[in-house]
DNA sequence: CAAATAAAGGACAATTTTGTCCGAAATAAC
DNA sequence: GTTATTTCGGACAAAATTGTCCTTTATTTG
């Protein structure tokens, strides 16, 4: 009757504006690591994950790479875990963790997925999307993790839910 | 001895601000079939996946899904092919492309993915994205297919390469 | 040194997205 | 009506992303 069927297959859940699985749990892992060593408190892997609610060996997978990259510190054994040194908290920016996780392909890239897209040789969408990407561009490159640290520490923001 | 292959492993080659595939295909056959509308030309399925550089029978999928859409026109047979009426071009809007293709949870959703995100109860975030998405939805919503197709169709932007 | 604890990392599994193949259905031309 | 052409749509396959399991390695404490 009613044409409700119609057009119903879904291609992608993608969100405009995202950041992958990957990404969304580097962020907040990061956030939340900070937020605890404004604290003085070194956190586990566990507790990672249950206060960002994120799976606990994929998360895993994520602090090594973080780690890696020398964005969090991590120590092993009784008393281990992970930290941010409070003085890098205004060094480390979100595109960082970005490029870390998700490789530095992150700004280039056309909106269209044109490997040369530029001022001169533009696909359709190039103008409108430049300034909004440029943007983005800048604030990730302009918000440091103490930014977001103190916020979640002063119970502003939250990371659940 | 350098730390080369440290912290090499890549989680997702996503770009930020992206669409998915299907819909990047999605946009530019409809900009192409427009172009070619523009000038009273209908177009098979192979020549707008020549012209857009997208794998065929994955193409037809997404023709299909903006057919029964409405925002293409489809007829089989010999001379059948796809066309996008001219008087429609100004109506369509890339926000339709785009939902019809990935869905409508396009504007939902935080930044970091959670269910619950809002000024009042932000995520870390949330502030930081809120004006950017808003661009972004706005330039989605006030985009029309008309205009995309005209630059094309004149040669000021491309669709390949 | 032994035991306990926590991260590192390799291998593998599930899910989602992207992409392919092929027969069915519709339509135009002869 | 038969044939050729083109989209439709179901089933399947490949690749990428997300997620799990389990062993090894490092470190602290007794």
């Amino acid at each position: 009757m009613s044409e409700n069927k119609i057009g119903s297959y879904i291609f992608a859940v993608n969100y405009l504006v995202v950041f992958s699985k990957a990404c969304e749990y580097g962020i907040k892992a990061t956030t939340y690591i900070a937020s605890q060593s404004l604290e003085e408190r070194r956190v586990s892997l566990k507790s990672i994950a249950e206060e960002i609610d994120s799976p606990v060996a994929f998360t895993a997978k994520i602090l090594q790479t973080l780690a890696r990259n020398k964005i969090i510190d991590s120590s092993k054994g009784p008393t281990g875990g992970f930290l941010i040194e409070k003085k890098k908290m205004d060094e480390i920016k979100l595109s960082q963790i970005v490029s870390a996780i998700d490789g530095d392909n992150i700004y280039k890239g056309c909106g269209l997925g044109l490997s040369e897209c530029n001022a001169s040789r533009p696909c359709p969408v190039h103008h409108h999307f430049a300034k909004i990407r440029n943007d983005l561009r800048k604030m990730l490159e302009n918000t440091s993790i103490n930014e977001l640290a103190s916020g979640l520490e002063v119970g502003l923001t939250y990371l659940k839910r």
